[in-house]
DNA sequence: CACCATCGTCGATACGCATCGATAAATTTC
DNA sequence: GAAATTTATCGATGCGTATCGACGATGGTG
C-alpha cells in the first residue's frame, strides 16, 4: 500500500503537503495541489485510516447498537440499519455493529479502545443497564426511542403522540364516533413502554377535543387475544367500527379475523395500519397508514451524531426531537362524507 | 483515557512489558504479570485501536456488505446481519458494514483505507460488478451464496440442490405422485440466479429417482400470478396436491390462495415452506419446512473468513462450502403411511 | 569457579498521518 | 528600493502500540 510518503515522492514535495492538500487545512497553490492530485491518482493512495485515528483522535466510524430482536420486527430493524448506514455514508463515517448481546460492556469496549467516535443505540426502552453507561460515556450518544428517564440524553424518535391523535382525527372525520384501539401486546404496555404511553395519550387527547370513544384493547401476535380485542371492539360500537393497528405486527392477522367477521376495510370498516408505504400499497386492499417514517427518524439521528461530532462537544448534552408521522389514505379506510 | 505507558508507569515496568503481557509472546515472570494486570484493572486501561492497527497492520475489523434490499427480504438479511455480529464477536473481531449503495468502489475504500482485515459479501448472485473487485483485492473475501463464477471466490450458502431433494423425497414418502414447485418469481427464475437453478435442479433429481412429477410454476409476491400457478398445480395434478415453496415471501399468499381454493394444509393438501422454526410454528397451521439455516451460514462465514484471517494467507483462495438443509415435518404436509 | 544458556525485562524504533513552528518566496507598503 | 506582510512549503514531532535486539540476572555445567 503507498503511503503519504510514496505520494510526496512523488510529487517531489513534503509529506505534509500531502497532508495539507488532502485537508485543506492550508493554502496550496494550484500547481503543487495539481501535482499532488495526479500523484494521489496515479498511486492510488488511500491515507491509513488506523494512523489517521491515530494521529487525528478521530475514527470517523459510529458504533451503532442493535436490538435483539423478536423475530417479527427484524424488518424494521434493517429498515433503520440500512438508512442510518447510508447516512452515515454521506456524512463520510462508517458504522461499526454493536450487538445486544455484549450489554453495557459493549459500549465501553468500542469507546475504550476509541474503535467509535459515538455511538447510536437503537430501540432503548424503559430501564436498561445501558443508559447510566451511556450517560458516563466521554463520547456522544444518540438513542433512537425515548427512555423512562431521558434525562441528560440525547433522544430522538417519531412523534407517537401526534400519530396518536392524527388516527382518531381522521377516522372521526370520516364520521366514526368510536374507535377501536389495537394496542401493542399487554406486557408491552404493562411495561409502559414509553411509545406505547405517548400514542395512546395521543388518541386520548383527540378523542376528549372530538367527542370520540376511544378503546383501548391488547394486541400482540396470539390469535385468539387479537379476535377478543376485536370482537369486544365490535361490540361496544354503534355505527360503522374503526380500528388503529399501530403495531406492525399484527396486521395480517387482524386483517383475516376482521375478514373473518365479514367486514371488508374501507367498505363497513376503517382500518388505519403502520407499514411503509410500499408495504401498504402491498395489500390486497391498500392500507391506510400512520407512517412512522423511520428513515426519516434514522437520517436525523445520524445527523444529529454527526453535528455533535463537529461541535466536537465537551460536556453533557440533553435534547429531545420527534419526527412528525404522516397518516395517508388510502382503501382500508372510509372516505369522510362530501364536504366535511 | 490512559494508555500503556501509564500502565507501565504504575505497575514500575517498561511500555513494551505491558504490550508482551497483553500478547503473550514472550515469557512474563508471575509477579510482574500480577503488577500489571493490577494496573490495568485499576486504570481501567484499554488499548487504542488506531494505534494497534498502525503497529500490527490487524484492525480486527471485518467488512460485512449488505445487499440493497427488496423490502420483503429485510427480516432475513437481519437474520444474517445479527448472527455474523455476534460470531465476529466470539473470534475478537468487529464488523463494520458496506452498503451496497456504494458498490464496487465501497470495497475498495474500506479496503485500501485498511478499515478491514476481510470482507464478507452477502447475496452475490449471478454478475456483478464486485466480483472482479473482489478476486483483485489483497484480503480475503468471503461470498455468501454463490455467483455464476466461483472461480477464485471462497464461498458459502446453503445446500439448495439437497433442499430441493428433501423437499420432494419427503412429499414422495407421504404419498404424493405429483409435486408443484412455486418458484421465485418468474424474473428471478429467468435470471438463472444460482441458488434457484440447484433447488430446481435438487427437485427434478429426486423426481426422477423416485417416479415423481414435478411442475414448475412462478412465484412472487403478485396474487394473480400465484393464484394461476397454484391453480395449474391443482388441475395436473391427480391424488391429493403438495406444494413447495422456497420463497418466504410468497407463503402467506399461498396460504390464502389455497384457503379459498377449500383446501387445507395437512389434511387435504400438502404445503412445504421456507421459514425459522419459531416462524413456522407462529402459523395458523404449523408449517412443515426446509430450513436454509442462515444462521449455520453466517457462522461458518465468519469461520472461514476468520481462519484466512488467521492463515495470513497471501495467495488467492478459492472454496465451495454448502451447508446441510434440515426438513421438518409439522402440520401442514400429510404423514406418511404407517410402515412406508 | 569461570563459562554458557535461559529467562525476563528494558530501550529504541517503526507504523502512517496530522499539525505546529519555521523558512523561503512572493507581494505589498511607505 | 528596503521593510513589512502575506503565501506556500518544509522539517520535525507526537499519537499509542508492537516488536526487535540487547542486557542483566539466574541457574546449570565442566
Amino acid at each position: 500500500m503507498p503511503t503519504s510518503k510514496d505520494v510526496a515522492q512523488a510529487a517531489g514535495v513534503a509529506q505534509s503537503t500531502v497532508s495539507y492538500v488532502l485537508s485543506g487545512k492550508r493554502p496550496i497553490s494550484e500547481k503543487t495541489r495539481k501535482k499532488v492530485e495526479a500523484a494521489i491518482e496515479q498511486l492510488t493512495y488511500q491515507p491509513n485510516a488506523g494512523a489517521r485515528a491515530l494521529a487525528s483522535r478521530k475514527t470517523r466510524v459510529i458504533g451503532l447498537v442493535i436490538p435483539f430482536i423478536p423475530e417479527l420486527h427484524m424488518a424494521s430493524i434493517m429498515e433503520f440499519v440500512s438508512v442510518i448506514a447510508s447516512t452515515a455514508r454521506q456524512y463520510d463515517h462508517d458504522i461499526l455493529l454493536v450487538t445486544e448481546d455484549e450489554g453495557a460492556a459493549g459500549l465501553q469496549r468500542v469507546v475504550g479502545q476509541q474503535i467509535c467516535d459515538g455511538l447510536i443505540l437503537m430501540q432503548v426502552e424503559g430501564e436498561d443497564e445501558r443508559l447510566p453507561v451511556a450517560r458516563s460515556l466521554k463520547v456522544p450518544v444518540v438513542l433512537i426511542g425515548i427512555p423512562r428517564d431521558p434525562s441528560g440524553l440525547v433522544c430522538i424518535d417519531a412523534d407517537f403522540e401526534m400519530a396518536g391523535e392524527q388516527c382518531v382525527r381522521d377516522l372521526a372525520a370520516a364520521g366514526h364516533s368510536v374507535v377501536t384501539v389495537i394496542d401493542w401486546q399487554q406486557e408491552v404496555v404493562d411495561r409502559h413502554v414509553n411509545y406505547v404511553d405517548r400514542f395512546m395519550h395521543g388518541t386520548d387527547v383527540a378523542a376528549t377535543e372530538l367527542g370520540v370513544k376511544v378503546l383501548h384493547l391488547p394486541g400482540g401476535t396470539n390469535r385468539e387475544i387479537l379476535a377478543d380485542s376485536v370482537d369486544k371492539g365490535l361490540a361496544q360500537t354503534t355505527g360503522v367500527p374503526a380500528f388503529i393497528a399501530p403495531d406492525g405486527t399484527v396486521q395480517d392477522i387482524l386483517r383475516r379475523i376482521l375478514s373473518s367477521r365479514g367486514l371488508t376495510p374501507g367498505l363497513d370498516v376503517s382500518v388505519i395500519g403502520s407499514a411503509s408505504p410500499t408495504l401498504a400499497e402491498l395489500q390486497p386492499i391498500p392500507l391506510s397508514t400512520i407512517d412512522l417514517r423511520p428513515g426519516e427518524v434514522s437520517r436525523r439521528a445520524v445527523k444529529i451524531m454527526c453535528q455533535l461530532l463537529e461541535a466536537d462537544s465537551l460536556g453533557p448534552h440533553e435534547s429531545l426531537e420527534l419526527v412528525p408521522t404522516v397518516i395517508t389514505h388510502r382503501s382500508s379506510t372510509l372516505r369522510p362524507p362530501h364536504g366535511a
